[in-house]
DNA sequence: TGTTATGGACCGGCTGGACGGTTTGGAATA
DNA sequence: TATTCCAAACCGTCCAGCCGGTCCATAACA
């Protein structure tokens, strides 16, 4: 049963097949629905046994929370790249920005959060996590703080309104919308009140 | 075999056992989450067997349509009476707003936007079509519709945060956020750009 | 009024199937 | 040989939907 495992093995084939079979979970959520990720569509979608699946996350729970912690890390990931190369005031809410929205649509965190949802709420919570974090930044990020708020819950709101399939806007106006976000945060908050 | 009915009989009944099986699927689905709103358990719930609850829905989808318009219809109703008492510009919007966050929670059609999107996607054309409806009215509502679309979908995404159960917003910030809202159906459009 | 007929409302046990997870066995690799 | 990796058969559980049957309200008739 060894208790220790000695890590450093054939780490290089096992970690490439969990990302591929969190990517094969989360097509399937996203093309077919929640209900229609069962562990033996997964594993098909990935090129491999259920068998196989389990032995590399041990029950269904823990695929989804691989997809979520997948997801949130690259977010994560992408902003503080983005962040990196734009010092003026608002650059975190920026990145928030363009990250949601990327040029080829990656619902990876929607679908994630989807399956977490559809299973068992209770898997949202490094989501949750994740959510005070991005209010703390959003706090030191030279804006007046409602006024930010206000853009990343509307970024928020489009993306929950695309994710569950419910385009709200039309193409043109999507594009005008997000350059509106993105000239909001250039906005200095007494223009407000 | 009287191919016609009176009609007048006893209606009553069984549109109250309707709704009261509606609302138990809603309270299921709020406080367990969707996975657990099994038939069992939402006719227990009811006060009624399985037996009784197919013979009023014909199946678990059927019952979750009934959720959503239900809560579409419930949605709609006091929106267009609040906008009776608001002639000014942005009336819908502001109804769109104090509707969707009022005094004592009620998210009906959270719940059933949830238990559709674990069974299946296809469940929300409804919501589909109503979401547009939304939109047409917002360029009908006396502000600048960009404007007015940052502010809708600001409320989604609070909205749709807290439905899966992550408040992003402390508790007075939430209120100040709202406030914040409002003030700015008030705003006149060129302030914008 | 008493009796029987009719049909809708409703119950709850049952089942067929799907799904998550286990086990077993074997192939590849070291 | 030992260990890792993975496939396939299998198991136990759970649930949606079905079905036979009961109850009750009204109706038709006498």
């Amino acid at each position: 049963m060894m208790a220790e495992k000695p890590v450093r093995k054939r780490r290089k084939s096992g970690d490439e097949i969990r990302t591929t079979i969190v990517n094969a979970a989360t097509r399937i959520v996203m093309e077919q629905g929640a209900a229609r990720m069962t562990l033996a569509d997964v594993a098909k979608a990935a090129g491999i046994s259920k068998g196989g699946l389990l032995h590399y996350f041990a029950s269904k729970d823990a695929l989804i929370r691989a997809m979520i912690t997948a997801g949130l890390d690259s977010f994560e990931e992408k902003t503080t790249a983005m962040i990196a190369s734009d010092p003026t005031p608002g650059s975190y809410l920026r990145a928030y920005i363009t990250t949601s929205f990327p040029a080829e649509r990656a619902d990876d965190i929607a679908a994630a959060m989807i399956a977490g949802i559809a299973t068992d709420p209770d898997l949202l919570a490094d989501y949750a996590v994740e959510s005070t974090k991005w209010s703390d930044r959003l706090r030191d990020d030279g804006l007046d703080y409602l006024h930010a708020e206000v853009i990343r819950l509307a970024v928020d709101g489009l993306y929950f309104n695309e994710a569950i399939g419910l385009p709200p806007l039309s193409l043109p106006d999507r594009a005008e919308f997000l350059k509106r976000l993105i000239a909001m945060t250039r906005v200095s908050a007494e223009v407000q009140r």
